[in-house]
DNA sequence: ACTATGTAACTATCCAGTTAGATACATAGG
DNA sequence: CCTATGTATCTAACTGGATAGTTACATAGT
């Protein structure tokens, strides 16, 4: 409080602190424009860093979207868990993950699309995600007559359908921009209701 | 000392077959790039056009972008039908019209991305599909415990649940680029069955 | 000779990545 | 306690190449 009138305050020299920072505008722009709409500019900017940090603590704007695309992988795989292939406890814990945090929804949509092959990590993430879902339909907590990764796929995409429906489909329900957000929340309530309904049906063992 | 004969041969002066070149040439370079890796010089050089027609037949990068799109909502319309709100046979048509076009799917993935309002022509096609999901739910051959909009962006999701599912996913369950053509084709009717058997489970009426 | 169609070359801007240098901080010598 | 020096951190300005969009011109077909 002395003389702080922030005048031209240069960035307190803190390694550590900026690359958090650098790293948490690219997550925000890169989720926004995606790979090839994404601006270093910009994103120096929104960190309120300067440019050259970037390709010192990162490389390069490639490098640096497989830095954010790590981060969020081990961010989700922490927050949402697959306790003993329950994908019912799954569906709910991602949708609310999803719903906190857009950001890891768009940069893995992103991501499946660019035509990037699978790094190890993502594919160790999803073999235990999927052997999971394998040792519950052994056990027959989970309908059997599915492969594994098509029944864990088929949800993946389930606890989505609405976050990133086409906006004309969440518009024709009343669930527009334009939309109170009081009613916009409650949509969204409905919504995960009837997504955890449909994925109970989906995944219980056939009767 | 004669020029080689034949070497520049001067497009045919045709204006709708050159339009239809470029569409499809746009078509293919936004479903491979989205709209911000696309490139213009690309599109002209994959259409064997001049850049400059792209501009005379459809305005600039954005309006060429909106072009492709309404071109791929029209033709999966009319694809993929919803027949008295049957959304089992929409799902197997969805599904085996993508896996031929796989430029649709992402084109229609690209575009839900990008955060452009919906267009009056978008809100009609899924206002549409809601209706019919809506009268077949009042008629007792749907669930009705989940709104019409939800449970067809449910469907929607899952009819893309392994075309666009994350590489890494694909390659675990032995569907990726190495996999021989038999195999993936095999994978992919595999697929299919399991996709359907989750939707008829998931929209069945509750008995 | 008129017009619709097509071409090549150009321009202005943008943008990823770099260069050269400044400033805070640490450590050590006086 | 003070000054010197080295280093990590940070900054402004620049560069070369790519890219969307344009200008000026050419030619086929009528």
């Amino acid at each position: 409080m002395s003389e702080s009138t922030a005048e031209r305050r240069p960035r307190p020299r803190n390694a550590q602190a900026t690359k958090a920072l650098l790293l948490r505008a690219a997550t925000a722009e890169f989720a926004e424009h995606g790979m090839a709409g994404a601006r270093i500019d910009r994103i120096a900017e929104r960190a309120g860093a300067n440019k050259r940090l970037l390709y010192v603590y990162f490389g390069d704007k490639s490098a640096l979207f497989d830095a954010v695309v790590r981060d969020q992988i081990t961010a989700v795989m922490e927050a949402v868990p697959l306790p003993g292939g329950d994908l019912c406890a799954f569906a709910a814990a991602r949708y609310d993950y999803v719903l906190a945090n857009p950001e890891a929804g768009r940069i893995a949509a992103w991501r499946t699309f660019e035509q990037a092959g699978p790094t190890a990590e993502e594919l160790e993430s999803f073999q235990e995600r999927v052997d999971a879902v394998a040792r519950a339909q052994r056990e027959g907590r989970l309908r059997d007559d599915i492969p594994a990764a098509d029944l864990f796929a088929i949800v993946l995409r389930v606890t989505e359908s609405w976050l990133s429906a086409p906006p004309a489909l969440r518009e024709v329900s009343g669930d527009g921009p334009s939309a109170s957000a009081e009613a916009a929340a409650e949509r969204l309530r409905e919504h995960r209701a009837a997504m955890l309904a449909a994925v109970r049906s989906l995944a219980e063992p056939r009767s």
